[in-house]
Order: C-alpha cells, then structure tokens, then sequence
DNA sequence: CGCATAATTGATAACTCTCAACGGTTGTGG
DNA sequence: CCACAACCGTTGAGAGTTATCAATTATGCG
C-alpha cells in the first residue's frame, strides 16, 4: 500500500536490470523511514528497483515473530510475482527512492516476448537460489557463523570493498538471520575481539579486517 | 550422476506435470533407496519426475551438516536449474522410480516455445514459495510448531487424508526442519500425548487424529 | 530368527533467548 | 547551544529450548 503522495514524475526511462525490457513507463517513489511499500497477499501491481536505499521484505507470524527473506539494496529488482500476489510485506529501511513499473506495461509483452519471461525465470531464479542458501543458514549455521556470513554477503553487495555500512538495525539482521538482536550484538563483538572487524566512528560502519578469517568462520 | 544402469525403456510419452510441454521422449529409471540421483554443481542434463517414491534434494557444509531442501514425492518435478547446474544433491529416500527428460529436448522449444518458458517460470515461482515459507519455519518457528508443520504439510501432498505413510527417517525430518533426530521424536511423542496423532504398525504411518489442532500448534 | 538399522527415552550440556540495566548517538525544542 | 527524550546497541545474569551423549526398545531385512 502507498502511504506517501509525493507526485510521482512520469518520465519514461528504461528499467535498469530487466534488461530484455523494453522502454516502458516508470516512475520514481520516495519512502520515508520504516514505511510500508507494499503488504503480503496485496495484488503486485507493480515491479521495483531500488535507487537509493535499503529494503526489507518480510512475513509476519500470527503472534509477531518475524522472518526477512531479504533486503534489497541500490539496483536490486523486487516485488515479481507470478500469481499475481505478493508474498512478503516489504519497508523502507531508510529514506529509500524506488522506480516502479506497472505490471500491465510488462504483462502484454510478456505473452509474445520470450526475452521477457527469460529474464523473469532468472530472477526467480536468482531468488531462488538466495533464498536455497538461506535455508541452508537457517537450518544448519551457528549464530557466529550466521553473522559472519551476512557481513560477507553484505560485503559482497556492497560497492566498496572491506568497509560496510549496514542501513539495517541490529533487530533487522536478527530476524533476517533467525536470531535475536542480542546474539546478533555478542557475536559482533566477538568477530571484534578476534580481530576480523572493526567499527567506525557509528556501530553501523564495519571495517572487514579479515575477510579471510571471516569467510574461515563461515563455514561452507 | 547416474549410479544405477538399467536399460531404460525409450518410449515416447508426455511428461505430466509439465502440461505445456509436447511431446519429448523420456525414459524410466529405477534408483534403490539411498542412491545419489544427482551431485550438486553438476551439469543439470535432464529434469525428473517421480512416479513412484521419494527423493530428498539437500546441501551440506564442509563439516556434514545437511540441510535438507525439499522432499519430493509421486508426480512432482525437480532438478530444473535456470543456469544449467544443480544446487542441491539429490537421493533416493525409498526405492524410487522416476522419469527423466533430457534438458537438450526442451531447450530448443524453449526459445520459441513461451508456453514452455512460462511453465518453466510457474515451477520455478513454486519451488520460491515453498523455499520462502521454509524460510519463516526455519528461523522462527518452535521445534513443536516445525513438526506439526511438516505433518500438515505431508498431509497435504498426500493422496489419503488423515494418514501419513512417511518414506523418511526421522533423520530426515530432523535435517529438513533444521532439528536434531532426538528432538523430532520427542515432539512427535508429545503430539501422541497431547492426542492429536497416533501411530499405526510401524513408527513411520502416522494418523492425524486432530487436524484443527495441528493447525493450531503450527501457528501461521 | 538374528543382526543391523531405526526410533524412543533419559540425563546432561550448550547455545541462544529473555529480561534487565547501562551507555551512546541522534534529533528536537527550549 | 544545550538539555532532554527516544532510539539503538552493548553487556550481564539467568532461564529455557534444543543438542549431545548414552542406553534401551522397536523394526526390518537377510
């Protein structure tokens, strides 16, 4: 659901990863802080990719427990759906900007164009296989080794190399690792004492002074 | 990698699941209980169906850990991979029959064929949903509530309502549900005493006495 | 029928969670 | 510009759920 009214600029603009895509309407939408994109089970009327800032996407149990499938951060695609519905509830995690593309733009073409739906079958494809190693970090990896594994995920997705700077929360990695915030915290702290990380200036900024030791402590 | 070498039969035949697909040629295969099917990060030749068992698709890390991805029983697909290598290992959970259908026999009609791609994109958008659901139980969910979830679950897959006729070990289970062996006994014993289940014969058919009640420990 | 495998049960340990207090940062308003 | 409030992160103590180790009981296969 869209909780901001800024009017929306009608530029027409290519979507940047859908590449197969041809030129099709997008408009860029502004969210403040912790607010809702859009809601599970909503009808996905739309396709996004993240400008500037951080998403989170999420589901909810009955009695509040949490669980984030992923974040999406500057050029990540997110909110693909084949039936129609979404399946996470998603936030900005910070002032975040977002292009948007109608789902009718992209669905006449998608009947005839097989370029199209071939870049859809590797996002989901893509998703898939994050979501497959998560699982596996879920089911199977310690708190430290959960830890470790998302700075080095992080690293990974992040423009510079051996520096972070998270737009997360330390309660947002915990649901995203299946831990709580504390044991996210002592963990980092740990990795600290060891040696593998620093912090800079805000607890936030993380200095990978390991990345070796750090990929050793996430066993693979 | 094919561990068994029976003479497959070569005979035409439609392969079910996959509606939008015409006519390809597959064959059968038989795989004794415990037998690789496929190794992970292998070149993913063919796509499979089962007919009549189960296959238990998994990782491992370095040290043995398992986290098991999916079961897959009667009727259902797997080993589909957008980038032409499986992510997960695959086995035989009971003596298994499937049918297989080469990857090179759908390709070229998946370049011009957009009914096949979408049905590509259909199994591929399930596998994310379940992927994603396991998500939530793996990181948020009580032990109890992993359980109860995956008898609904199988309750769901199966033909007879009511009773479960598990291929799996508790092993299985345990590696499936990010749990010890131990720990799936003990909570199956207490939804014995609590009433809502109850063992037939062997320790592996189940009855679902109180389905409502299942629901309810699972909680969504 | 007997042995290997599978499942249950018990006792104890360990990891993570919960509850709580404290310190630090940020942003706002006087 | 400072003071305060709200939020965030860390740290500590203790509890709880699940894991580990071990023994016993079932089950199934040769």
């Amino acid at each position: 659901m869209l909780v901001n009214n800024n009017s929306p600029p009608n530029a027409r603009a290519s979507f940047g990863g859908l590449n197969a895509v041809a030129q099709v309407p997008s408009m860029e939408f502004s969210y403040p802080k912790g607010t809702e994109i859009f809601g599970a089970s909503e009808p996905a009327q739309y396709l996004y990719q993240v400008i500037e800032g951080a998403v989170r996407s999420y589901k909810l149990l009955s009695d509040g427990r949490r669980q984030i499938g992923a974040f999406h951060l500057a050029g990540d695609i997110f909110g693909l759906e084949f039936d129609g519905f979404h399946r996470f509830s998603t936030e900005a995690v910070i002032s975040t900007r977002l292009r948007m593309v109608k789902r009718q733009s992209l669905e006449p073409s998608a009947h005839s164009n097989v370029a199209t739906i071939l870049s859809f079958l590797r996002m989901a494809s893509t998703n898939l296989q994050h979501a497959e190693d998560h699982l596996l970090l879920l089911g199977q990896k310690t708190a430290l080794e959960r830890v470790a594994n998302f700075l080095v995920e992080m690293e990974h997705r992040s423009a510079a190399a051996g520096v972070l700077a998270l737009p997360m929360s330390r309660l947002d990695i915990a649901d995203y690792l299946g831990l709580t915030l504390e044991t996210v915290s002592r963990a980092l702290t740990m990795l600290k004492k060891r040696g593998v990380i620093r912090f800079m200036g805000t607890q936030r900024d993380i200095v990978l002074a390991d990345t070796g030791g750090l990929a050793k402590i996430d066993r693979c």
